[in-house]
DNA sequence: CGAGTGGGTGACAACGTTTGCATCATACGG
DNA sequence: CCGTATGATGCAAACGTTGTCACCCACTCG
């Protein structure tokens, strides 16, 4: 193993220059620094991160806490903030929690004190997940927290133009179809079009109850959706739609003429569904790299300056609309009136 | 922050004592044992990684290397192997190298040294990615190299089992429609296939050149299937089969009359599009597990015997097919004459 | 009853880095 | 030409753990 020891011998000079010359360049001359630098990528010197740590009491990791790494939401979000990562040269642990509060706290136990902060995305225990973290730097996903720092999607302006959009096909009765009682995401999209409704006298909103977030929930909602009378629906995420319209086909309904759906969130099922789903997209690996980046920054801001720095919240990220064939004006056929 | 030194005051012994009786209990007699443990506990203490990394040289961290998290079936794999891996009290280093060659290098030189050990998931430059671990354990998943430990799946037992079922309906001229060119998936699959039609002198497969291992490689080759005469044909993966299907349909073909379609991966879309896939299933999440365990028995072995440990080879995941609705007998309508 | 044995424990060195402090040389102002 | 300020560098002490070695005691066997 080549050591600072090595690369000093090497260089003709002291390991404290080389160690500086590497991590505070500013604080060496250039030209030992130029030598140090040679040298070093002449031996293949790598720092030994553990005796870096160890010393300097930071790790050069972060963590990031999702509840199922195989929901291609929460993937999107790793591959984001994994990259970010890479790119501010740490490394990630990723930790899948499967949905189970108990091994988010125990994870979070685990990752606090050997990283130097935390992402949690979508947490299921933000209460005590955070007790568990004792004033390390941590962002939130898809969640709020007073006084913790998060990053997170204009739901409301989603809800906004998936609103607008359907008004304008002439929709005047949206049923939203909503996901896990529990969920903070479920309670912005919800509240997000409900408050859009309420720009207008001439639309109303259906709230449905708690569905489970997968093709199942949207099956199991699709016939409550027909009794409430509503023609065109908005849905959690973009399974439950895939399950509404697989049973609203069963049912001998067809979409989006009986019936229009909004998906959320463009996973990639929505453009491969039968019909495309129209859809609200979010740039979930940006949201992925969002979040790496102001854990980096109150990680290092907070650190240099000792007091603490609020980092400014960033606003949210955009939310559009991506239309395709699950939408539609609303034919006015025999039950037209029934409303 | 609780050090050794706190546990072992609070306890009335020495810090070896406390490190041992942690970490090697059966050398310490079981009163101390108890006393360290209660004492530990009731600190709070937790052993500073970074300290004992430096200090035994092993990190407790794993590397795991995948070209794209946000596929799912990578995903998958690397959900398996977090899993593993905390099981293990490891932790695991999920980089995403964007499917670049160099990037993926550079992840695998930078994680070698703070890993104990690296899984390698569909590598696209085993050999350098080799050369960059001088040595240190690594496991190959969808991937060959002589000597280097690989865990698999039976593609041979999968198409062997997706030929009889289309020769079981009636099928005698069966289309391979293949993945990337240096794909090592690829090759395993198109030779399984081939080399199960070679059982039956009654079964032919028309091999089809590379395509993208997504939707538009499918809708790519569709008409090269169309053209080849075959009444069945196996793709590569899912994406492919969505986009063979929806290619078809766009021709006004219909599956599976006109044409019989088996995926592979059972990857969730194919239970979600129209219609549902007959497709090949590989438990990833298992290849993930699998791939951890024999990093760690590979890792713990060569450490302990010092000698090289020739870790077992794995007997390869079973492929099991699933059979929805894309398959079919074939119809003899006007051209059935004409092969 | 003494020597040998071995389990249980403590003292201490090392792991490779960062960093506060001391030192040295150089340059500048008086 | 000397004193001081300043910038560049070296020395050495940590960081918290593991593991080697030596020690002590109790027990056993001759």
């Amino acid at each position: 193993m080549v050591t600072v020891h090595d690369v000093a011998r090497s260089a003709g000079v002291s390991i404290s220059t080389v160690s500086r010359a590497l991590a505070a360049p500013e604080k060496v001359a250039s030209a030992t620094r130029e030598r140090v630098r040679r040298a070093a990528a002449e031996l293949g010197y790598r720092p030994n991160r553990a005796a870096a740590v160890l010393r300097a009491g930071r790790s050069g990791a972060y963590g990031l806490v999702v509840p199922d790494l195989a929901n291609p939401y929460f993937a999107a979000v790793a591959k984001g903030a994994q990259e970010r990562a890479r790119e501010h040269g740490a490394g990630l642990f990723i930790v899948d929690t499967d949905e189970d509060p108990d091994l988010e706290a125990e994870a979070i136990r685990a990752l606090a004190p050997q990283t130097d902060g935390v992402v949690l995305c979508s947490p299921r225990a933000a209460d005590r997940a955070l007790g568990a973290l004792d004033g390390r730097p941590v962002v939130l996903v898809n969640h709020d927290v007073a006084g913790v720092p998060a990053v997170e999607a204009d739901h409301r302006g989603g809800m906004q133009r998936a609103l607008e959009h359907l008004r304008a096909l002439g929709h005047h009765r949206v049923a939203y179809v909503g996901g896990p009682e529990r969920s903070w995401s479920d309670r912005r999209r919800r509240a997000g079009l409900v408050e859009a409704s309420a720009r207008y006298d001439d639309v109303e909103v259906v709230e449905l109850g708690a569905f489970r977030p997968r093709v199942e929930g949207g099956q199991a909602a699709a016939d409550l959706v027909v009794a409430s009378g509503a023609t065109a629906v908005v849905t959690f995420n973009d399974l439950v739609a895939v399950g509404l319209v697989d049973r609203l086909r069963a049912r001998g309904l067809d979409v989006p003429h009986d019936l229009s759906v909004v998906g959320c969130d463009d996973s990639y099922v929505a453009s491969l569904v039968t019909p495309p789903l129209t859809t609200l997209r979010v740039d979930l690996r940006r949201l992925g790299r969002h979040a790496v980046d102001r854990l980096v920054a109150s990680a290092s801001g907070g650190r240099s300056t000792g007091a603490e720095t609020p980092v400014p919240d960033a606003p949210p990220l955009d939310v559009e609309l991506v239309v395709r064939s699950s939408t539609a004006p609303p034919v006015r056929h025999s039950s037209g009136g029934t409303l």
